[in-house]
DNA sequence: CTTCCTGCAAAGGCTTTGCAAAGCT
DNA sequence: AGCTTTGCAAAGCCTTTGCAGGAAG
């Protein structure tokens, strides 16, 4: 069982790659370029940690001008489908949770329901059960959701 | 590993011990007793498989009358709380889902993202590593969110 | 008669959609 | 020119909240 380090933000080369990732899936898609594609693409990789479109806007506001929620939305699942980003933090009431996923390793969450802390884990005993679950089956895993609930080390402390 | 059997719609006596259980826990916090409370109770204890609000809601019409959205809303809560339902699909779109939790084995799910199949799995050597990874971390478990999510036989078979 | 429960309507929060202007190629 | 992208506003969905009348204890 591992923890995963929680990603800084991504370096410049990182963030050069992620961004020729996303041109060349513009290209392949017949998509035509834009600045604000890759705006929203550049805030998104540089966030640390769990963010939501909100956070996003916010940001962009800060740095590179005002952009429209919708836009956002509209971006957004272009980033998924590439890699660039994953949907999150199903377990949490504000709307959708994202966070990268380029050049991050797979992990799963671990999050204190009291404080929302969240670790992030690594355990490939569970991976390989996941894909013998889905061989017995017959199906072709695409993704999974694992998120474990709880109360964390400091906030039991609290309660006690 | 283990599949679990769909539940077919509770028997008279399980939705009697249930609606006891749930009489207890109004008692005990002091509520008022209420048929309307009852009614939606029994509704979501006698559907099977997975649903919505807006199902119970449809089920209610045709059987004990039209329950208004926002009382299901403010019930749904205790029957949670009191371990009558629980939360679950949450890699879904059109709302939180809900199944029956009274008098049914625990479970995780793998869901085929083209038809909608969900096939309801049990593997107590996950569960043991989920409590593992909990402790290491210092982490009290409350419950957990595992959904699988992938393409089953039948729709490979289509696609090709 | 006090407190809870319910229906109804309205508001809330996140996300999507329609439309027209602006931008690529 | 022809299609994509964007901003803006409006609509959509699910869910919650405020209020007043009705029910329970």
């Amino acid at each position: 069982m591992r923890r995963v380090r929680t990603p800084t933000g991504l370096d410049e080369g990182g963030l050069e790659r992620a961004l020729e990732l996303l041109r060349e899936a513009v290209r392949r898609r017949g998509l035509r370029s834009s600045s604000v594609r890759e705006s929203i693409a550049r805030a998104a990789l540089q966030r640390e940690g769990h963010f939501t479109v909100d956070d996003l806007i916010r940001d962009l506001r800060t740095t590179e001008g005002e952009v429209h929620t919708a836009t956002v939305y509209r971006v957004r699942p272009l980033l998924v489908e590439e890699g660039l980003l994953q949907t999150t933090l199903v377990s949490s009431s504000d709307g959708a949770h994202y966070e990268r996923a380029f050049e991050r390793e797979h992990h799963d969450h671990l999050i204190c329901s009291q404080c929302g802390k969240v670790v992030e884990f690594f355990l490939e005993d569970i991976e390989e059960l996941q894909r013998a679950i889905a061989k017995k089956f017959g199906f072709r895993l695409t993704g999974h959701v694992h998120e474990l609930v709880g109360t964390c080390r400091d906030c039991l402390r609290t309660d006690a």
